[in-house]
DNA sequence: CGACTGGCATACCCGAAAGGTATACCGCCG
DNA sequence: CGGCGGTATACCTTTCGGGTATGCCAGTCG
């Protein structure tokens, strides 16, 4: 029935695979096997648009779903697991994309639960925990008291982050050779050091040597400054993409390893803390944020 | 959601793991599954019972069933497809059991298709298809034109059925070989040749005689008379189950080739045969045919 | 008018998840 | 306290959903 959905919205197969996170052949499959089953045709193809009876379908299938969604929501309301509050601690790293959308999925299917935010560097949460004053962390390579358990919520690979003036901006792909002679740009190691430690062996992996040059100013938010004459910077590629405009990213040819953003939490969590954790992974999965 | 409704209504695991035609391992891995992605527990074990929430996920899972079945069937209704009539040749060997099933379910889902069904012997119905007057066949090793198209909606093993009077009528199983010295029944082979020299060759494959008395009357709704005091019949499972009292049915331990139920239709089938084509196999799923 | 390109279909492969079999465990009853 | 009904655990098999490579066809443009 989604599969159907996306293809009626998206107004065909290769759109709707990439809105599914998959690819074309296997949902172009699953149409033709629901309609054999059917034995009713829901799409003319070439150009592809809904039949009468895709439309009625897709009307229905939209109202199931919907309902679908509503059984586990009654469900938990009834055994008493959507209420209580979650402190979570977050980076910058995630500011942008996830730690957004995580508040979003639990205030659209848990808005009995409460959420405290609160943003900080690596010490700085490190603190909080040990205060007592976190549930929940969220961030990449962040410190992590021994005692939470962890999971991972996506993967991704390093881009390189340019100014618009720079000669490599035009393009889609480089080899960090490439870039040998100029400045990476980092923040102060001391704000976040396994973030910074894993970058940077990243990069040095790579046998890729280059001048760090540590901006005093923490933070992501004035990079188009710090990158306005020269030098570059490594990211994940999430964060590349967010960038403000006057910012070109650049896809490494070279092998790295992938950066990973965790979850962490305490043993024996709360209701409301499982809770948090379930919509993050359902989050994941639906952004594909596993694959990417 | 299928899975936990019937643990409930069976009240326990094992039973609805027959209902569902599985067994009881995997259902509890997948219920449990479930629980652990709702992070709320459904049932209380040892008893089985429904907790609070368990019983606010079947209410609610319960709609959402009958509104996705409804769904397939309003989608059907917009492609015009649920109308129009399928006239049904069919054997008395089904009589008792499949065709009132299908029967059943065409009028539950398809009430606009409107069924003319016919029993009778092998060459009555082979006769009305050359003449033009059915559709569909639905037999144990009919007689089936060439330019017909056959699927099979079941297979199953013989059984022996004998008088309560017999002597073996207490067992559970017996080998062919005990039953040496004694008379088979059988309906004349002009009835239904195909069938009957199915059953018989079945029977001579295990390396067993016997003396063959064909009852000059054709059909099973006599057996309690010729049956009263000797002699014995082989019939397929299923038949042996739906036979009136003072009649034991024993299961064959010796090595035969199972009887199959088959549908057939011919070329080029209107939309109303293969929808009944379709339910027939759907049914035949659901009832777990393919595996009993 | 034919070569090109974009988009769906086809063929084949792989890994994850569902189902089966064998067996252990546990509360209950005699 | 031992047998029994019924659920859980361990392990294997099969099925199916998804991926990659490639074919095919309609519409378009040189």
């Amino acid at each position: 029935m989604r599969y159907v959905i996306a293809v009626a919205e998206a107004g065909g197969f290769e759109a709707a695979a990439e809105r599914l996170h998959m690819t074309q052949p296997p949902l172009s499959r699953q149409i033709r096997e629901l309609e054999r089953e059917l034995g009713v045709t829901l799409f003319h193809r070439r150009p592809t648009r809904l039949t009468e009876a895709g439309r009625e379908f897709v009307e229905s299938a939209r109202q199931v779903l919907a309902d679908a969604e509503q059984v586990v929501e009654r469900t938990r309301r009834a055994a008493g697991v959507d209420h209580g509050a979650v402190r979570v601690g977050y980076t910058v790293t995630t500011a942008f994309d996830e730690m957004p959308k995580m508040f979003a999925a639990m205030g659209a299917r848990h808005p009995g639960i409460r959420i405290e935010a609160r943003e900080g560097w690596d010490a700085e949460l490190t603190a909080a925990v040990a205060a007592g004053e976190l549930d929940v962390l969220l961030g990449r390579h962040l410190g992590v008291p021994p005692e939470f358990q962890t999971t991972v919520l996506r993967t991704e690979d390093f881009v390189v982050v340019v100014g618009a003036g720079h000669r490599l901006a035009g393009r889609e792909a480089v080899s960090l050779r490439e870039l040998r002679g100029e400045t990476l740009r980092f923040f102060p190691r001391r704000f976040a050091p396994h973030y910074h430690d894993a970058v940077l062996g990243a990069v040095r992996g790579t046998g890729a040597e280059f001048d760090v040059w540590e901006n005093p100013l923490p933070g992501l938010r004035n990079l188009n400054v710090s990158l306005r004459d020269s030098g570059f910077m490594v990211l994940p590629r999430s964060l590349g993409r967010q960038l403000p405009s006057g910012i070109a990213y650049l896809t490494i040819t070279d092998e790295m390893p992938p950066i990973e953003l965790r979850l962490s939490w305490q043993r024996n969590p709360s209701p409301a803390v499982t809770t948090l954790i379930r919509t993050a992974r359902r989050l994941a999965r639906r952004e594909g944020w596993s694959v990417s």
